[in-house]
Parts: C-alpha cells; sequence; structure tokens
DNA sequence: GCATGATAAATGAC
DNA sequence: GTCATTTATCATGC
C-alpha cells in the first residue's frame, strides 16, 4: 500500500493538470491590479493559494511564468489586461 | 552525449560576457542556461549522495571530471539542496492528512 | 501546434 | 550559506 501511495506521488508530481477557469480568474485579477509590482507577499501567496484550492509552490510558479510570458510579449496580453482591469474597476466603483 | 559549450578547451573559459574586447562598456550578459547531460547529473547525484555540502577539493575534481566550472558545481548543489527541501514539504503534505496511512 | 504548469541552470539579495 | 527570482527547457493538455 505504501508503495502504491508512493508511486503515486512520484508520477503525479510532474504530471501537469491545468487549473480550473476560476483559480485562473482569482490568479489573473490580483496579477492586473497589481501590474506596476506583480509580486504577492509570502502572505498573500497563502491567501491566493487557499482560495484557489492550489499550493503555495503553484502560486509562485504561475506568477514567475506570468511575469516573464507577460513582458516576453505584451501584445499578446493585452485583451486579457483590458478584460481584467475593467472587471477590477467595476468593483472598485462598487 | 552532450556537447558542453561551458568550460570546454581553454582552461580558463570565461562564463559570461563572450564578446571580444570591442566593447568596454561590458553589457553583461546573462549566461545561458544549458541542461547538464545524463552523465553530469549522474555523477554529481552521487556526490550529493555522500555529501550534501561540498568541499573544494571535490568541487574542483567534479568540475574538471565534468567539464564544468567550480561555480556551476557550486551552484548545482545549492540548487539541489533547495529541491530536496521542496521534495520534503511536497512529500510531507502529500502523505499528511491522508485517511490511508 | 501552441498554451500552460513544473522543473532545471543561473543570478542576486541578504 | 539560504532563498526568491529569472530564463530556458521540459512535459503535458487540448
Amino acid at each position: 500500500a505504501v508503495m502504491i501511495l508512493r508511486s503515486r506521488f512520484l508520477d503525479a508530481r510532474r504530471k501537469r493538470r491545468n487549473f480550473n477557469k476560476q483559480a485562473t480568474e482569482i490568479l489573473n485579477e490580483y496579477f492586473y491590479s497589481h501590474l506596476s509590482n506583480p509580486y504577492p507577499s509570502e502572505e498573500a501567496k497563502e491567501e491566493l493559494a487557499k482560495k484557489c484550492g492550489i499550493t503555495v509552490s503553484q502560486v509562485s510558479n504561475w506568477f514567475g511564468n506570468k511575469r516573464i510570458r507577460y513582458k516576453k510579449n505584451i501584445g499578446k496580453f493585452q485583451e486579457e489586461a483590458n478584460i481584467y482591469a475593467a472587471k477590477t474597476a467595476v468593483t472598485a466603483t462598487n | 552525449e552532450n556537447t558542453n559549450p561551458s568550460s570546454s578547451g581553454s582552461s580558463h573559459s570565461a562564463a559570461k560576457e563572450p564578446a571580444k574586447g570591442a566593447a568596454p562598456n561590458a553589457p553583461r550578459t546573462r549566461k545561458k542556461r544549458c541542461p547538464y547531460s545524463k552523465f553530469q547529473i549522474r555523477e554529481l547525484e552521487r556526490e550529493f549522495f555522500f555529501n550534501v555540502y561540498i568541499n573544494k577539493e571535490k568541487r574542483l575534481q567534479l568540475s574538471r571530471m565534468l567539464n564544468l566550472t567550480d561555480r556551476q558545481v557550486k551552484i548545482w548543489f545549492q540548487n539541489r539542496r533547495m529541491k530536496e527541501k521542496k521534495l520534503s514539504r511536497d512529500r510531507l503534505q502529500y502523505f499528511s492528512g491522508n485517511p490511508l496511512l
């Protein structure tokens, strides 16, 4: 039984599964509302992890990938940026 | 299996700024990430198994054997220790609160 | 075929 | 030394 769990852990480590849409929404909201400094603190990471149902390491991975891929091609993310900018603007007015 | 560009040929091989002396205002270019070969990884892991912290002598010896710089071996051990720590955290999280145990 | 999450070299703060 | 990070690469999803 232990061996089964161990093997399950080992191959589950690198099996990649996309996050659900809600988690991605939460992460993107934070990223685009902190675009001038998209570096969440350790506490913010823990809170995001809890809300998204993922680990803190996964939050760090997501922001690392997001930062460099956004910087590398800002134009590709322009539409996405506008969407979340409008979304946060709406919530700010409420 | 590995055509390793780092630390090859010339014994002093500068790790950064391959540009010739033309530009004095060195725009220090970051060294490109170069994945190590299976052989290099095997030997590094073997040494890591014996001692997580490597001393200067073994570091120089390994760097010569694997055609890497001292700095590369040193950094590999640092990253490897961080990896081990993360693996421990993941293991703990995975097996904790598991009803099957 | 790229998008995406995870990992492997490399840097820098401290 | 640790450790968050940058960057490229890997592996998978779709």
